[in-house]
DNA sequence: TTAATAAGTAAACAATCGTTTACTTATTTT
DNA sequence: AAAATAAGTAAACGATTGTTTACTTATTAA
């Protein structure tokens, strides 16, 4: 038989997270996507079921999994709270200022009711994503180091802000100075951290 | 001549909200909001330009409009630092918790190029958002409490967190036992006071 | 070398998209 | 009471939507 073609099937992600991140989800079409990466509409459906499957594939395998992968590079669950928090920070800074598309798919997650049922589904059913993130906080919290919150909780409150920070970040790009610079991600951190230490 | 039907007006804003809260802003069109709505598609067209039109005025007017005033109420600027804070934390955690098809709008409003753009040109030729936060900030500033950082970065660190906490109160609400309350909330807001406080 | 078969294409499907045309209704001003 | 006029409706416009049908191409196993 004839073999899958792995270059249009990256294609077709690529092109379909440049068109989310430069036009909008709500701007994505099946047609469109099939024009711009240079294929027939119906390859899309020799790959994906139909739309939702594609975008929910697109958002839990292509970007959160490789997010997740690099995230967590040389950062280990036993590493000093402080230490540990800062590798996350820059992982984070570092992998999204150079994947705005994929960022721009992740903060749909957030908002499409789609994707975010996508996500919850998956933290339920095939473990939940960052789980090295929840044996470094659990430790900590048992070390008696950070107060014992629900993990939600902790998440929100330590990082929260750098994903906010990233999308500054892109907003000040065409401006003359950038703000957002390594050297404020580091500060931003510490503050996290003196905040959340008992 | 025949005066606006004020009632049909609020009715397309509602059911707007509702639908892009339950389906997502890429399942809003304008015929199924007028069939929700019980008008013909025409009548959307006499009070707005057209589909961008309509959710950038939802956005910016509608949504964000109403969220500014319901967080600065019994808000001000000259306010002790800490409970300046947990007055903006509680006020924003009691809107949105009571107006989800609001807060799902805003989430949009940092996915959507079309709302983020509006946002922005919003902040530049009208004047920003919640200015007297950026006063309260500019003063404590000033007043030596909390370090000089862009006012982006004060936002990202000090309300990044209640957002999310919010996204959480709401991802809870069908199981059995509610985590985001007004305490944990309270205790959160302290975090991030203890941790900006010089 | 050929039979088998999945990958891939071009074109089209009905349904729906955003928007408009042609018309009626309701209200105000004269 | 009638002229003027914006608000609103029903129906339809061409374009585009997600998806499929009918077909061709490229590859492998026999």
């Amino acid at each position: 038989m004839r073999p899958k073609n792995l270059a249009k099937e990256e294609a077709i992600r690529l092109i379909a997270l440049q068109i989310i991140s430069e036009e909008g989800l709500e701007n994505l079409s099946m047609q469109k996507l099939a024009k711009a990466a240079n294929i027939s509409p119906r390859t899309i459906y020799i790959k994906y079921e139909n739309k939702e499957d594609l975008l929910i594939k697109l958002f839990i395998d292509e970007v959160l999994g490789k997010y997740e992968k690099a995230i967590l590079e040389n950062f280990d669950p036993k590493m000093a709270f402080a230490d540990g928090m800062k590798r996350l920070w820059l992982n984070t800074f570092h992998y999204l200022r150079n994947n705005k598309p994929a960022f721009s798919l992740i903060r749909y997650g957030k908002s499409s009711p789609l994707l975010n049922k996508a996500f919850q589904d998956k933290n339920i059913q095939q473990g939940a994503f960052f789980a090295p993130i929840h044996t470094f906080l659990k430790t900590n919290v048992q070390a008696g180091l950070i107060p014992d919150l629900p993990h939600d909780v902790h998440s929100a409150l330590l990082f929260s802000p750098i994903q906010d920070l990233v999308a500054e970040y892109f907003d000040h790009l065409d401006r003359p100075v950038q703000i957002i610079t390594e050297k404020v991600i580091l500060t931003s951190c510490e503050i996290v951290i003196k905040g959340i230490l008992k």
